[in-house]
This record gives C-alpha cells, sequence and structure tokens, in this order.
DNA sequence: CTGCATGCAAAGCTTTTGCAGGTGC
DNA sequence: GCACCTGCAAAAGCTTTGCATGCAG
C-alpha cells in the first residue's frame, strides 16, 4: 500500500470510529501516515505546521493519541528516546531501525525458534509470557554514507 | 553472587574509578544491587529514604547516571515506562520482565539463529546492524496468584 | 444547531542545573 | 585542606488539563 493510500485509510478508519475529519487530524494523519521515519511529537508538529501552520501542538498530542488506540501507529522505543510514532504494520512485525535518521524497515517475526524459546523460558520461568520485543537497531545505508 | 556481594563490588568499582565512597552513594548502591526488580527513581529515592532520610532524589539521579557509565546498572525499557534501571547481568543477557512488579529474570541471549537472522537482515537492508534488544514481558507466578 | 474538537494558557511531572555548604581522603 | 560531593532551590523540558471559541455533521 502506497503510503499516500495509508492517509485516507487512516482517515476512513478515524470516521468510522465516530471522530471527525477536521483539517487538524488531516494534517497530522497525513504527515504520520507518510513517514518511513520514526517521529516524536514535537517532529510531527513541525512537519504538520509546515502544511498548516495553525495547527496547535496539543491537538497533536490529542491526534497520536487516538491513531495508537486504533492501532493505526505504535509507539516506538530506542535506545535514546521513547516517545517515537511509526505506522504499525500488518502482522507481527519487528523493527529494524536507524539510530541516526530513524528510518523504520519492518520485517516479518514469525520464527519457530522464538515460538520455542518462549515456551521454554515460560516453562523455567513459570511467567506467563504476555508479549515480546524484538528489535535491531542500526544505520541505514544512507547515513553510513554521511557519518563517514 | 549474592546481591550483597554485589553491592560492595560496586562500590569498589566505584572507589576504583576514583569516586569518593560517600554515605548517599553507598544508600543508592545498596538498594538498586540488591534488588530484583527494575526500579525507576523515584523508587530508588524512596528505599533509599528509608535508610537515610537524609538523601536527595537529585544524589540518586547522579548515582544512578555514574553505575549506568560504569556498565553496573543498565535502563530497561518498558511498554509502561521507559526510566527503570536493573543491575546488568556478565554475558549477553536477554530480559523476562513481569508488567506487575517488575520482577526480572536474565537468560542467555547466545542464539546462533539470532546472529544468523542479524546477517541476512544486514544483507538485504543494506543496515550496518549495531544493537538489538530481546525482552519478554508478563507476569510472574507471584503476580499471576495475586492477579487472580 | 448541537456537541465534539481546537488552541491558548496554565498546571503538573520529571529531570537537570547552579550554587553554597559539607565531607571523604 | 582541597576537591569532590551533597542537597536545596530554581530552571528547563515535555506532556496533560481547563476552558472559551470554533466548526463538522
Amino acid at each position: 500500500m502506497a503510503n499516500k493510500d495509508r492517509a485516507s485509510t487512516w482517515l476512513n478508519q478515524l470516521h468510522a470510529h465516530g471522530y471527525r475529519l477536521t483539517t487538524p487530524r488531516q494534517t497530522v494523519v497525513e504527515v504520520v501516515a507518510t513517514s518511513h521515519r520514526i517521529l516524536n511529537p514535537a517532529e510531527v508538529y513541525g512537519l504538520a505546521r509546515a502544511l498548516n501552520p495553525k495547527i496547535g501542538l496539543v491537538t497533536v498530542y490529542r491526534t497520536l493519541e487516538k491513531l495508537e488506540e486504533l492501532g493505526m501507529l505504535q509507539r516506538v522505543h530506542q535506545p535514546s528516546s521513547c516517545q517515537g510514532f511509526i505506522a504499525t504494520s500488518p502482522g507481527h512485525q519487528h523493527l529494524l531501525i536507524c539510530m541516526h535518521c530513524g528510518l523504520v524497515e519492518y520485517f516479518d517475526g514469525k520464527d519457530e525458534k522464538l515460538d520455542h524459546l518462549i515456551t521454554n523460558l515460560a516453562q523455567s520461568s513459570g511467567f506467563q509470557i504476555q508479549e515480546h520485543w524484538l528489535q535491531f537497531f542500526g544505520f541505514c545505508e544512507t547515513c553510513l554514507h554521511v557519518l563517514q
């Protein structure tokens, strides 16, 4: 799905959940649905203001909150910060994150070995395991060149 | 290693790095070196004050910062918060974390399959992968009973 | 027209910084 | 005794809340 389509899909979903389609919401959705990079609220605000100078930071926070609740956005924790957002991807996807520019690549987490590890861990520890994080951090090709 | 020993080991290491062994530092080390649970700065402060009522929150922050720099403590990100600290464990250890009480179990992350996955990912994405997080979240046996 | 949504301002938290006094070594 | 360390107070960030106005449906 092209990221432009993602924006309109998200707007439809917001509408389907009874939320009004206001200009500020459309702006925030436009920004985050089309981004390949992790964005924090301040970055979203900056990009949104370029499209719609009247938008307020508070609206950005409130819109991100809704998009996260509805499962379109996920919050991403990184070594340097934990207020980043990126579009979710269908299926259980793991992330490969550029520590310099925040570029995200998804990869499929379906892994028998991991399932097996979870079963073993649960058995040996007595924990009931609910979720897991598998994330890789590095530098993307573009940033590798820049950092040389 | 018993956790009591860990506290004195850490104090020795602090001393070896030229840091003075003050009462507030000893208190903070005592608290975090003996904890099996993830603690955030406010929790460390609370526990430290029970041992030494005069201690200041600022000193807690500054001591945690040093212990992290020297590699004795690691910062742990969780779905609910990202300001938790727990003792590091020798070797590359992954974490199993109780989402209710913060109890941590370490398990060895040495995994050929994971190394293989990293190699493949680096190749297909062009990323230079620097680090990864593999963490499991669930409920420990004790909390499972409490939550029933 | 009705009520949800917005944006400003202010409050609330957590974390960091400045500085005078205290204390390991 | 000197330099590092501490704790208070204040500043600095970031996020949330209150409220009057605005606008989607």
